[in-house]
DNA sequence: AACCAGAGCAACCGCCCCAAA
DNA sequence: GTTTGGGGCGGTTGCTCTGGT
């Protein structure tokens, strides 16, 4: 079955972009991680907002009043009033929006639908390879969290990579272990050796939330860098070139001690360029709705990590994951090498 | 032509965080 | 310090479409 992608904009959509809408990095990193039937004690005193006690198990309330309301696709007039008022007045409470605008939907269902769909700097259809490649890179470094690597993809929504993770690169790197030992036995340097020694020791002990969730990856990084890994499962398929560089090696154990990182040291290191690529905060600065969707017309984004113009790990990014390497091993206590 | 299986993706759900009251 | 409301996030669902049989 071929690929099917849908690249046309679902509604013209001739709007400026009104105030900002992108989250930015989250600022927890626990969160999503407990069950449903995991109770807190606060849960258990019945105080926590919005629950109620259901034969011992805590129900969570709906979030707004689903009578009355719809639910399901959202039609192209419902598009087109959502749209239409968030031009004129922007969405300063989602909650009162949908009744303000007219709208039978639940505040979320707005918000998410104008984030995911109707907002003019969205960029649609089929993914780049460099966009690819970042997504994986960035999952390696950050785990699952989708928001954080779409701020570092602009025009692209948590929703829509976390499904394209999903549905392609999910699948292209459990190919890779298959691919990895049809190859011949890599070649390391000296200093690649011990970096992906040190890599395995390291990724054994933090939370899965701060990793990849395929382990098979990790093992596959213990031989191949991440540049040579994607182009070999995604293209040629061949067993060429499985040298591992120092170079190559260092970006590995960056990768690796960066997602090991307090959240806020790499919520430091990776904003240094966030406000770069984020909408436009206020009306004024917006620009005419010819040029509204920056995605398409910048070329190239100007942010002090690594340029994703060209590869993640290219030469001219080395540096950036050099530094990140240095100030994480001033942070923790690695061992010397 | 009809049916079926799988892929793709929009939308929903439930949880958590944070700021304000 | 506690409660509450709003917003945001990640996980999951289920509908639609496509290609194979």
């Amino acid at each position: 079955m071929g690929p099917r992608r849908i690249n046309s904009q679902p509604f013209p959509v001739p709007l400026s972009i009104p105030a900002s809408t992108n989250s930015g990095f989250p600022s927890d990193s626990t969160r999503g991680q407990r069950g449903i039937e995991e109770v807190t004690d606060q849960e258990k005193e019945g105080t926590h907002k919005g629950t109620f006690l259901i034969q011992t198990k805590m129900v969570r309330a709906p979030c707004c009043e689903k009578m009355g309301l719809k639910k399901g696709p959202w039609t192209p007039e419902e598009d087109q009033i959502l749209v239409t008022y968030i031009q004129r007045y922007g969405h300063g409470n989602w909650r009162a929006l949908p009744k303000q605008a007219g709208l039978l939907r639940c505040g979320k269902s707005c918000r998410l639908r104008w984030t995911n769909y109707l907002r003019p700097d969205i960029k649609r259809g089929n993914f780049s390879r460099e966009e690819e490649e970042t997504i994986i890179n960035l999952h390696e470094l950050l785990g699952n969290r989708w928001s954080a690597i779409a701020a570092r993809l602009p025009g692209r929504t948590d929703n829509e990579i976390k499904n394209v993770w999903h549905t392609h690169l999910k699948k292209r790197l459990k190919q890779i272990p298959a691919a990895a030992s049809e190859a011949k036995a890599p070649r390391r340097t000296e200093i690649g050796v011990e970096f992906c020694e040190v890599r395995r020791e390291t990724s054994a002990d933090f939370p899965t939330t701060h990793r990849s969730s395929d382990n098979s990856r990790d093992q596959y990084y213990g031989a191949v860098s991440p540049q040579q890994s994607f182009s070999d499962a995604s293209f040629s398929g061949t067993d060429s070139a499985s040298t591992v560089t120092a170079e190559n090696s260092c970006s590995v154990l960056a990768e690796n001690i960066a997602a090991e990182l307090d959240e806020s040291l790499w919520s430091e290191a990776l904003s240094a360029g966030e406000d770069k690529t984020q909408a436009p905060s206020t009306s004024s600065e917006l620009p005419e709705y010819d040029h509204q969707f920056p995605a398409y017309s910048a070329g190239s984004l100007q942010v002090q990590g690594p340029s994703y113009e060209h590869d993640l790990y290219s030469d001219e990014n080395m540096d950036f994951w050099y530094n990140l390497l240095v100030q994480s091993s001033e942070l923790m206590e690695l061992p010397e090498f």
